[in-house]
DNA sequence: AAGTGGTCTAGACCACGTT
DNA sequence: ACGTGGTCTAGACCACTTG
């Protein structure tokens, strides 16, 4: 069952008034945040708490520090909204892209899995899936092309047409016995095919980027595999990638 | 300047003891770690710092925590080496992923920047820049292509010839007066242009992966820019993406 | 030398999932 | 009810950068 219900951590409130605060250019005098004990005396917090709300920003690109010097602001022309390993939905993701995001259809049906993706998803060959696909539109353009295998196994409920969600985590909370924990997303330079070409609306042979996800549960279980395309005329993904030392 | 020495952290040294249990299938009974707890009692450390150990581990995708139930060893096989979000340098990436690096050749040039990046690295147009060319190869085949531009104004000092570090990270380090901080990369579908095909060994107009690297010192300044061609017959970089519930 | 973030301790209580 | 990881406290000292 999914819960719903969770009390919001001290941590978070810390996390929000300090966002607030950057956003409305506060304490931006150089981009340079107070130093934590300052804030724990502020927000009547222990260090322990105010790093753990600054730890949740750095992980965003709100802010970085730097040992021995301070906290800085990330100026916005740097921060990322189409991070690649920070995609919620797709819906979402045309909407930090400065688009007007809508979908234009979603097709169900059901049929044999293919051998290749069984094997993915560890279902024996020949066997069910419920397959969905949609197009989600970015300016009343082709954006991302999603096609999203299911194996009747890992169904829970049978969803009608008209109430399939727009993200596959809350597609997996509500038909799945399983929540999706984690995803691992393959990244596939291609050409678009005849049917991707005409659904995009792009010249054929157009390059394209292809992203293979599967979605594991808790016991890490492969659960459901999608297939996308994504139109690099509207969306370009990022990835920001800090400096590590250790392994 | 570089500082080299660094001591230490207790945590890290936790860290190695689990990551050597784990990879030696000490406690893989079910998978299933210790609790916290109990690892701090055998460590003789306090939970924050097994909690830090089990973090960094857990950022590694090594480790996965639930709320109420334990701490998982990830299976080997949704383990990931090309993360594209971890990448530190395309000589180990190249070795990560099963083949036997090497670099062709290091071409060394100085010559006018063009417009575009001129205005990517907020320097003057028409204004000099160091440009530096490698092949990555894979078991002797062409696996990354790679054109770094550095503007002469963020040199401190001139690389000879065969001085040139493999990764720009350490290139930065030696020859530049700021390393590195952080680093956004933008991904690109294309298809190989003639020079590109000619280095690769690839077709005309085969899919390739283009990645533009834009790396930023401490200041937010950007420092260098990248050109990366990636051969995904060889390196197909992935992405790992947990579930993530607040703003 | 001063001030910052980084690490670490020894406790305590809470939220979550299972039994 | 129990055991797990999650949060939180109040302190201490260390490592790093800058003046």
């Amino acid at each position: 069952m999914v819960s719903a219900i969770q009390r919001d951590p001290l941590f978070m409130k810390v996390r929000r008034v300090i966002l607030e605060a950057i956003q409305s250019g506060q304490f931006a005098q150089g981009n340079l945040l107070p130093p934590e004990k300052i804030l724990a005396q502020e927000f009547q917090v222990s260090r322990a708490t105010v790093r753990n709300a600054l730890q949740s920003l750095e992980d965003d690109n709100i802010i970085r520090k730097q040992h021995g010097v301070g906290t800085f602001v990330v100026p916005e022309n740097s921060r990322l909204k189409m991070r690649i390993d920070k995609v919620k939905g797709f819906y979402q993701l045309i909407g930090d892209s400065g688009y007007e995001p809508s979908i234009r259809k979603t097709e169900m049906s059901r049929d044999l899995i293919p051998d290749r993706l069984s094997e993915i998803l560890e279902v024996p060959r020949r066997s069910e899936a419920l397959i969905l696909k949609r197009t989600f539109m970015g300016d009343g353009k082709p954006a991302i092309d999603l096609c999203e295998y299911i194996p009747v196994n890992n169904l829970s409920s049978e969803p009608q047409p008209g109430e399939v969600p727009d993200s596959v985590f809350e597609f997996a909370d509500k038909f799945c016995p399983d929540r999706i924990e984690y995803t691992i997303t393959e990244i596939i330079p291609t050409t678009v095919s005849i049917s991707v070409a005409e659904a995009m609306g792009l010249p054929r042979n157009h390059p394209i980027l292809k992203l293979e996800e599967v979605h594991f549960n808790r016991t890490d279980k492969p659960m459901i595999f999608s297939e996308i395309y994504v139109n690099d005329r509207i969306i370009r993904f990022t990835v920001f990638r800090t400096r590590v030392s250790f392994i």
